[in-house]
DNA sequence: CTTGACCTTCCCCCAAGGGGAAAGGTCTAG
DNA sequence: CTAGACCTTTCCCCTTGGGGGAAGGTCAAG
């Protein structure tokens, strides 16, 4: 079967699903392939390589959109690592922010599990579980969800 | 107006939005109000401190189902505050995990960033800057997702 | 009366696909 | 030739926590 690959055989190479090579292609992530007489998409062997990518791309968690910004520069004849440069600075930047909020939740939860046994039971509106640090705790202030 | 705080009242003392309230409502997270003559949503002074604990058990990243089923209990006249101390137990092991997921995604990233200044330029399908790791790097094995 | 600020319901949108239906293609065995 | 197994196609709905906006009803002030 030298016509190239379908989807499936694809999909296996790539270590992904069939559906989510759909998925980019309707997203523009990756060209429209070539098609067999009775409608089968059909991949030449670059394809792998291009869904390698794709995946260690979302895996670094860039959104598909960056991904194919990327690809379409690449496309268009230029290397697009300063672009990713950029991209992924900020993408350790957003994620440092990110960390802080979930050890702040985390530190939230904690403390709320560690007053769970010395709390009087049932004085609150729902359960003071959850309502105990509404009386003046410093958690009302989110920064900028 | 005696009758009832109206819906963007409710939310201004609450916090959020009058599209949040209502789409609590849709979820069942919230009980249909009272409506007016005209079909307003009508309030009692309840709904605020009910509004408020959904807002705290969304910020310690409960889901809505989550919280719903809690609200539901405490109907039901228990408090709910077994069940809750369970949640967030499991909602801290989550945590846990998705932190570890998130240094790790950072580690990779600071590595990308760091690599990117000693890589040579212009030899991989896309971007070396994150084709890199794939020759053999111990990524591909993600362990749960 | 008109303006403006509210309110109502309605449907579509986001990420990144998953699930499944209904239909048709391909390959091998009998 | 046909059945069965397995593959592919397109289609639409589902997820989370709402946001955006349309089209229209209400209410108070000027």
């Amino acid at each position: 079967m030298k016509g190239g690959l379908k989807i499936g055989e694809l999909a296996r190479q790539a270590g992904l699903t069939a559906r989510a090579i759909r998925f980019y292609e309707r997203k523009r992530v990756l060209p429209p392939p070539r098609r067999s007489a009775s409608g089968y998409r059909l991949y030449g062997p670059e394809a792998v390589e291009m869904l390698r990518f794709v995946k260690q791309a979302t895996g670094l968690g860039l959104t598909l959109a960056e991904i194919r910004e990327i690809i379409a520069i690449r496309r268009g004849g230029r290397p697009p690592c300063d672009h990713v440069h950029q991209l992924l600075r900020a993408k350790a930047v957003e994620l440092d922010r990110k960390l802080e909020d979930l050890v702040a939740l985390r530190r939230r939860i904690r403390q709320s599990l560690a007053a769970w046994s010395r709390r009087p039971r049932g004085a609150a509106a729902v359960c003071h579980h959850i309502e105990g640090p509404h009386r003046g705790g410093g958690l009302q202030g989110r920064r900028d969800a």
